[in-house]
DNA sequence: CGTTTTGCTGAATCTGACC
DNA sequence: TGGTCAGATTCAGCAAAAC
């Protein structure tokens, strides 16, 4: 290794990114669209792709052309393999915009999810969950021939194994009443208010809740993150980003959606920063080694940590470490040695007698940072 | 069009259907058996193929015990594509000895369904539902990356668009409290005695819960309908079959799973009414998070929360904590701290301004919960 | 013997910074 | 780029043990 390597400040190799014109509308082929824009300049991609294959005489294929008939085997190879087709070229256009630590997500029903999935995998995208939207107020099944089918199921993907995605995973727990954010979200169908409608008429036939989106871009995405939509309808991705402080950019071919969407974003208004912020991991918060609070004499050297059952007792030293006689360690590899255990969370594993009982450790951290946040 | 075609005369044709030996347990390759069957010999197959999970190292709970995961060779495929061509050769068998008004189930996670549902579909099966297995216990997600995986998913099919499937729909609707049986299904996973367990270790990693099965094949078939699971595992397709009255054929490979099965089923008895009571999931009161009624608007983010005195003011945030300046924490917590009490209904400590006053915010839990329920 | 507490476990693609 | 190590991280159901 050279002398310059070594002096030189060794600097995190920064992902290629690059920036783009964000909030606002292109109107317009999706696929033509994306094209247009730079490598790697987005930080989510929401999609909601159409799905009107198979739904009895009236046929499209994607790209307008219309299906004839639909009663034997060679139609329906033709319209999934034109299907798969559009699948995979709005995909691979909107892999080569995402940001490496970007993530996707898409929308769909049994009719194209499956479809859309295993392009999804076929891309190169790396799933990370699929979440069930259970409505809670479907659509019956008047025939009384099938299960109502009462939800509908999104993807969410990166762009590779081992992607930084975006995860807020505390907010999400606190969302959910201090309980992980599971895989399958109670939400109502849009209607009443939020419904956009237009001489009696809805809109869009199949408008999202916002309640959705909200969950989506709380979850994967930072304030001033771009959100794109390449089949933006009447825009609720819009709506929400602006409301969340997230920038967003809209792709639709249809001019009534258009107008829809713009007047509907241009009504939303954005959230002020104290609304905006959320709970935090500690993982974002200030790292603080155990050895300080030793330096700063939150704890002092000689005092005797134990286990919440006080099978154990370690003696602090002056460098952080505890011992138990002879040996010495860390917090964390003590606690893990003790219990045989491949690792320890020194913080939660090692106490003090305090004047009302027993606590962690890490309560004193907790009064650390609390004191010297600015 | 030819003359012939439009002079024969168009009769429906009569399903030709095979008869075959039921009730017995074949050992060996799935495939080569099902090679070995008759064409259309089975009413309903029900199919829980290896997922191709693709795990990584060990995985650790915060306590440090060791989550004991899937590591069989019969889930390890080298390549999407491996995957693919495994799929659809059953699936191809499948078809073929499905009777021509038989169904097909199929169960994954996101790791497989989707290739599944593809395959499926291109193989010609005419997908009818996809329905959500909502576990009540699920895995939680230890690590905080993801969000919580709590479901998994089936796919039902016919042989195609026309075929006159069974599907017993008085039957769902009473199993489901006289309401149209819906396509998500909240059920435990199989644990508790139902597990089968020997030397302490479950014999199977992935034993599926009756009840699963119990509503799939009351669902669509009928008493006396063979059906086949050629991924037979520890039985339990078996095993309700006969409590239910179906008959069954059974495909396995592995010889400690072919023994628990058949001693299994031999234990297993037809069904009386009070254990049938017991297999139905009690219909659950909707539980319904702050956080929700945040992202569905019914509170926005940065509106003021006082407790009745109005000696406290605290503002809501986009993830549905609260803040009162720096810090933040949820409804019950933020509560719990104000008033020095070890905890606290945060649903009737905070009140909102309503246009008559001050009002618990549980009221507007209650407004929500009367807007969405079915 | 009834009630409460403690312990175990489930189809999971489960870290990240630094050297 | 692979090795090392600090440190962040869990919910519901059931069963066995403790009270």
């Amino acid at each position: 290794m050279g002398v310059l390597e070594r002096v030189a400040p060794r600097r995190k190799k920064a992902a290629a990114v690059n920036s783009v014109e964000a909030n606002r509308l292109l109107r317009g082929d999706c696929i033509a669209h994306m094209a247009s824009l730079p490598d790697a300049c987005i930080d989510m991609i929401f999609a909601d792709p159409p799905y009107n294959l198979q739904l009895g005489g009236d046929l499209n294929r994607p790209d307008g052309s219309h299906v004839d008939a639909v009663t034997d085997d060679w139609d329906k190879f033709d319209s999934f393999g034109a299907y798969d087709r559009f699948t995979k070229s709005w995909l691979k256009e909107a892999r080569r915009i995402l940001k490496p630590n970007g993530t996707i997500w898409v929308i769909g029903s049994y009719h194209n999810i499956f479809r859309v999935g295993t392009a999804l995998q076929d891309e190169g995208f790396w799933i990370l969950n699929d979440i069930i939207w259970r409505k809670a107020n479907p659509m019956p099944n008047f025939r009384g021939t099938r299960f109502t089918n009462a939800h509908e199921t999104l993807i969410w993907a990166s762009q590779g194994e081992d992607s930084k995605y975006t995860f807020n995973y505390k907010a999400m727990k606190t969302l959910n009443d201090e309980l992980q954010m599971r895989s399958d979200w109670v939400l109502p169908i849009c209607g009443g208010q939020e419904r956009l409608k237009k001489g009696g008429h809805k809109v869009h036939p199949t408008q999202k809740p916002e309640a959705l989106l909200y969950r989506v871009m709380l979850a994967c995405t930072k304030p001033g993150d771009i959100v794109l939509d390449p089949f933006f309808g009447t825009g609720t991705t819009g709506a929400v980003a602006r409301r969340l402080g997230r920038q967003w950019i809209g792709i639709e071919r249809q001019e009534d959606y258009i107008e829809a969407a713009l007047e509907r974003i241009e009504a939303a208004l954005p959230l002020d920063e104290s609304a905006l912020s959320i709970m935090q991991s500690p993982r974002q918060q200030p790292k603080v080694a155990f050895g300080t609070l030793v330096e700063t004499g939150y704890i002092a050297p000689g005092a005797v940590l134990t286990d919440i059952k006080r099978r154990w007792r370690a003696t602090v030293r002056a460098d952080g470490s505890l011992t138990m006689g002879a040996e010495g360690a860390s917090i964390h590899k003590m606690g893990a040695t003790l219990q045989g255990a491949p690792s320890c969370n020194g913080w939660t594993f090692w106490h003090y007698e305090a004047t009302d009982g027993l606590k962690p450790i890490d309560a004193l951290r907790q009064t650390y940072i609390l004191a010297t946040e600015p």
